[in-house]
DNA sequence: CCTTTTAAAATTATAGATAATTTGCGAATC
DNA sequence: GATTCGCAAATTATCTATAATTTTAAAAGG
């Protein structure tokens, strides 16, 4: 566990335990000591209620004054909640980004949707299908929309990796596909709607 | 500057900080001093830095690692920015609450529009606004979109005092009126599409 | 005069100590 | 047996000191 100096302790230590909290390997639920982690971590526990802090911004630890973080549960209403918000913004992005859009961006994002299609697992695959939004969407330049959406697809990551942790099935992502059609046909309701219902399509498969 | 024991200080001092962005008496682009606030606060640095990333999670400010803080910038583009995600994020939100609006709740909103239109000043004015809006949404019951529309709304709040601060006129909120009058009529698609315009209002008046 | 280098000063980030609050357990009471 | 109270232990929040990094100013070189 080597730190390198660019980065501060307190992002690390943040990055290593959201890394954990997606995957899945500290469970909903679990309360997060400040001072064991900083045993773990080789530091005080200072850059770690920062860290904690940062967690707590990204959704991922709720904060309980004087008694703690514990990891924030995730359940079907916050799927809900987390698909929604994704189809409401990232339309939004969409149709900021789609003047923007190049033949090179999409091109982009059709390797990306190609690498999704041969991932080897489900973290490879959710890689791959935030790159492919990340691509479509970043030319809309507003970056407070796009961090909102960062931090959402990281909540949608969670579920994703806990629903298929014991098997997985490569899924055929025809979806970009249609998208990517529509976009380079210069549709972009068609697009707008093909993502909402993209992204709103694990929301309803399990929340109900 | 005296601190009760129920809140920490490092929330305390960033309730502070955010009201003196908000009101633009700390200007955009100005830098924090971590150890000045320290110093102003009679308290240790290190719940100034806990103060600072509150209210960066908020969008306040933004950290330069190692170089300090500053408030962040608020442009036209950021105001487009904001107008467009709330008037997503609030749609969604009210077609989730407007299952469970009761008259009560439409009552009690009704009852701030009158605040609003009778506020001595644009704080007021802002207050009421914000509570109106809280009163339609929170019975959607989604906490994650709400907190975000609630950052969203302190966004914008800097940007009407800024503008507003030389000059205030009470605006005639028929905005709301008509909003409220379609709720009771049971027409949440009108109720909705008047949201968004009234939502974005401020962004195309000032966005060009 | 302009650019680069160096060293000191200033500022931020973290460590370890201390203060404040919460939790847990045993004893007392009903 | 259930509830309340008191106290010690555990944990979180803040303070002070130190370490690390950045900024600034002066000196040196072209």
């Amino acid at each position: 566990m080597s730190y390198q100096p660019a980065v501060s302790l307190a992002e690390k230590i943040s990055r290593d335990l959201a890394g954990r909290i997606v995957s899945g390997e500290i469970a909903p639920g679990a309360r997060l000591r400040q001072d064991h982690i900083a045993v773990e971590f080789g530091a005080s526990h200072v850059p770690v209620r920062e860290a904690f802090q940062r967690l707590e911004a990204q959704g991922l630890v709720e904060n309980l004054p004087r008694r703690g973080v514990r990891v924030a549960p995730f359940s079907l209403e916050d799927l809900r909640e987390v698909a929604g918000m994704r189809a409401a913004l990232e339309v939004l992005a969409l149709r900021n980004a789609a003047p923007h859009l190049t033949k090179a961006i999409l091109d982009e994002a059709e390797d990306a949707t190609r690498a999704g299609d041969h991932a080897g697992d489900v973290h490879a695959w959710e890689e791959a299908n935030r790159h492919f939004h990340q691509l479509i969407l970043a030319p809309c330049a507003m970056p407070r929309l796009l961090r909102t959406i960062n931090d959402l697809h990281t909540a949608s990551a969670r579920f994703l990796f806990s629903v298929w942790r014991a098997e997985w099935e490569t899924p055929t992502d025809r979806d970009h596909r249609a998208i990517l059609a529509a976009l380079r046909a210069g549709d972009v309701d068609a697009a707008a709607t093909l993502l909402v219902r993209h992204v709103e399509w694990i929301g309803g498969k399990y929340g109900r």
